[in-house]
DNA sequence: CGACCCAGAT
């Protein structure tokens, strides 16, 4: 409209104008209007420029069409535009956030034949991507590789490989690496401790996690939010409020800003110790403080209401959620599911679940296995099969386990003919029996007087090449 | 530019 409007006026718009226009949609979140622009641009003989891809692109990612950037990628070449390291490094981003992170190592395979340097910002990403998805071991491969070729001075990338170690259980490789990188005299960063010291937090070493923390200090640099948080909740789990306390203090007297975790770790502690009105409190303080609480934040006190059997005040919150433009998530609505089964109503349970599913709110698997598994307790079989249908329709894994847990409920209340349906629903699933959900088959058979099914279901074990042990 | 802390768990 604006280009028309200078045409009309007689003034030519030149490629910074569009660029500008560009620019100015993308950040609006318009990017077809970016895009069309771009298709003017072209078809006014334009000469197109890798910065105005750029920005297209990294708007593309932005909003999830990581494809749509590729095609569009893709073309640059075609209009004889040349893919600088920014754009790749935008595309690499992207796709890592996708977890598509091989298709971010062959941009950035791409990258080295065209002797364009990465930057250590894709390198990092894909590192961060391998890591999120479990593959430790490639992520470490990867992270030699850049150290073979000299492209690994930047602490952020070891600092991913540590935190990656560290939450995967492997803190012993984690401390090495540590180790390796100060020999290198790469000076590690508050974050490098950070993780650890959640390493040792995890394994509940506090000693070797407070001598981390002097550490940071004697090494010129300073705590942060995070570090104290960090011990403050390893504190909290473990019952210990009164030093969880105590570093609320120091960090004070240190001057560094409680955040928004740090308080929600501090009501979590209120919880603990049955103070639900000092919780409700703090969460009123946050505000006052401006620092506005998450979704977490309100996850965690629902669920200590919902411990408290205080149900009410929990839905309470749920709503008061709302109000505050926080939209609840999966865990909340599973928190609530959980909440009804254990502490309150189960009739209820099932009407909040039914209610969600027409909604097309998600929940979280743990939302179903929960509510399956308090009626598999209760003995009403129905209301357990519909549910486990229900998860299946919506799309989830499942595993062996899921039956194995259903089945071993139904086992302990002799409701055998339930339980070998859920079997038989298993098989035709494809899912091969193991060992142990023979065994509880067999053991329950045998412990309901059921000789007959007993030995049918012996022979269908030893078919599976399972064999019973005795 | 980024990396680290809080909720759910059979």
């Amino acid at each position: 409209m604006v280009i028309q409007r200078m045409l009309d006026k007689g003034l030519n718009p030149d490629v910074v104008t569009y660029l500008m226009l560009i620019c100015g949609h993308c950040q609006n979140g318009n990017v077809k209007e970016g895009l069309k622009l771009q298709e003017e641009m072209l078809s006014r003989g334009f000469q197109l420029s890798t910065l105005s891809y750029s920005v297209l692109l990294s708007s593309l990612c932005k909003i999830g069409q990581v494809h749509e950037a590729l095609v569009l990628f893709y073309e640059m070449e075609n209009h004889g535009v040349e893919p600088d390291h920014i754009t790749y490094s935008i595309l690499i981003h992207g796709l890592c956030k996708q977890g598509e992170v091989q298709s971010a190592l062959l941009l950035y395979k791409e990258m080295w034949s065209k002797s364009i340097p990465p930057n250590s910002y894709s390198s990092g990403a894909i590192l961060l991507s391998l890591c999120k998805n479990g593959m430790v071991s490639e992520a470490r491969m990867y992270l030699d590789s850049l150290v073979m070729n000299d492209c690994a001075h930047d602490i952020v990338l070891y600092n991913i490989m540590i935190d990656g170690y560290v939450k995967h259980g492997n803190l012993e490789e984690a401390v090495v690496l540590y180790r390796l990188i100060t020999e290198k005299g790469i000076t590690p960063t508050t974050v490098t401790f950070n993780s650890l010291i959640y390493g040792f937090c995890k394994r509940r070493n506090f000693t070797e996690a407070r001598r981390l923390m002097e550490t940071i200090r004697l090494l010129g640099l300073e705590p942060t939010a995070v570090t104290y948080t960090t011990l403050m909740n390893a504190y909290c789990k473990d019952g210990n409020l009164r030093c969880m306390l105590e570093l609320l203090q120091e960090m004070h007297a240190n001057g560094i800003r409680p955040t928004h975790v740090t308080y929600t770790v501090i009501i979590k502690g209120l919880c603990k110790q049955r103070k639900l009105q000092e919780a409700v409190q703090l969460l009123e303080d946050m505000r006052i403080k401006g620092l506005n609480p998450d979704q977490v934040t309100y996850n965690t006190i629902i669920q200590c209401f919902c411990k408290a059997r205080n149900i009410k005040t929990a839905f309470k919150l749920l709503n008061e959620m709302w109000l505050n433009n926080l939209k609840p998530t999966p865990v909340t609505y599973s928190i609530l599911i959980n909440g009804l089964c254990v502490y309150g109503n189960l009739k209820d349970a099932n009407k909040l679940l039914i209610y969600l599913h027409e909604q097309n709110i998600k929940l979280t698997r743990v939302g179903y296995t929960q509510i399956i598994k308090a009626h598999c307790v209760k003995g009403d079989v129905h209301c357990a099969f519909m549910f486990f249908h229900l998860m299946m329709e919506m799309g989830f894994e499942i595993s062996i386990k899921d039956y194995t847990a259903v089945i071993n409920r139904l086992c302990k209340r002799c409701l055998m003919t339930e339980a070998q349906q859920f079997f038989s629903i298993m098989l035709f699933h494809g899912i091969s029996p193991d060992q142990e959900i023979c065994e509880a088959l067999l053991d329950a058979y045998q412990q309901c007087g059921d000789i007959i099914s007993g030995y049918q279901m012996l022979a269908l074990t030893v078919k599976a090449g399972l064999l019973p042990r005795r």
